[in-house]
DNA sequence: TTGACTGCAAAGGATTTGCAATCAC
DNA sequence: GTGATTGCAAATCCTTTGCAGTCAA
């Protein structure tokens, strides 16, 4: 399954990049251009070691720690999300619109949806009494197309690395 | 803040533990009783770093891994539920019943909480469309009340440990 | 030019594993 | 009694850090 963010998506995400370094006087190197272009046309978000082998492909001297210091550099100038459970490790997410997720419990596959009735939705009393809210999402869980097909039934199968 | 699990909740997950262990033919330690009975009784979702150092006090031969075997066993039992996002470690959860967390960006505390009106939610088909699915869950994000009143706002904190 | 950034190698922290001793059943 | 479980120590995996050379502005 070939999956590609909007073209248009990218440049504005992209753009954004440039001006969030510029305003935050940071410099905008090959390789921060090139994780940041990665995640941001991503519908499948990678984590950290994805990020690696793929970059060094066309980048082969790029190293595992430039990635991470530049996730979370991008993490800090709000242009980046991380995402994530339980045994994964991190992962990255660059679409900042309100979106939920859908997790793929077998083969650690997620994605994006959104859905009106959810954005709709406010926070509930019973959240509101732990403190201020700042985001609200929805996370479900369940088995990939892939994975149905695949697999019967894993034994305790840990969960693998992002797809 | 002191909250503990109701009494008889506490008494029937201790229960449910008994029996799923003794159907599936694995032994009911000192250690694994205690471990359960830590998580069963909490309400902030511990990671197995402090359940190790609580459980030492009254164990003090215990050690991490058993703490670490123990937890995913229970686990693969369907008796624990494992939370946590990000830059946390994973963390444990007893509460099998539908329920949503509120979780602190700034001290990594979690709370659950149950709404009728989440509860009632359907999965949106835009999520249907990516496998079956098997739960729904709300994460809201926010600042907790005891540290709006502390710190006024930190710098790019990384999160703390369990709380 | 020059401070910010990179790559390397080594450190750090969380989690897992091999193995002999021990315990629950 | 005996196989499952524990505790220990060492190993592994992911992520971070110190530092000297390099590059974007």
């Amino acid at each position: 399954m070939i999956m590609i963010v909007d073209k248009s998506i990218l440049k504005q995400r992209l753009e954004d990049f440039k001006a969030a370094a510029k305003k935050a006087g940071i410099k905008i190197t090959h390789q921060r251009l090139e994780i940041f272009r990665l995640i941001a046309n991503s519908v499948n978000h990678p984590g950290a070691d994805e990020i690696f082998r793929k970059i060094r492909r066309r980048m082969p001297t790029i190293s595992l720690d430039t990635v991470y210091r530049t996730l979370w550099m991008l993490s800090d100038l709000g242009l980046l999300k991380s995402v994530g459970q339980s045994k994964e490790t991190i992962r990255f997410d660059a679409n900042l619109h309100q979106h939920h997720h859908f997790t793929c419990i077998r083969c650690g596959l997620i994605r994006d949806f959104t859905n009106p009735e959810l954005d709709a939705m406010s926070v509930p009393p019973e959240a509101k009494q732990y403190g201020s809210t700042l985001s609200f999402q929805v996370e479900i869980k369940g088995v990939c197309e892939d994975c149905l097909k695949k697999q019967p039934k894993t034994k305790t199968a840990k969960q693998t690395k992002s797809k």
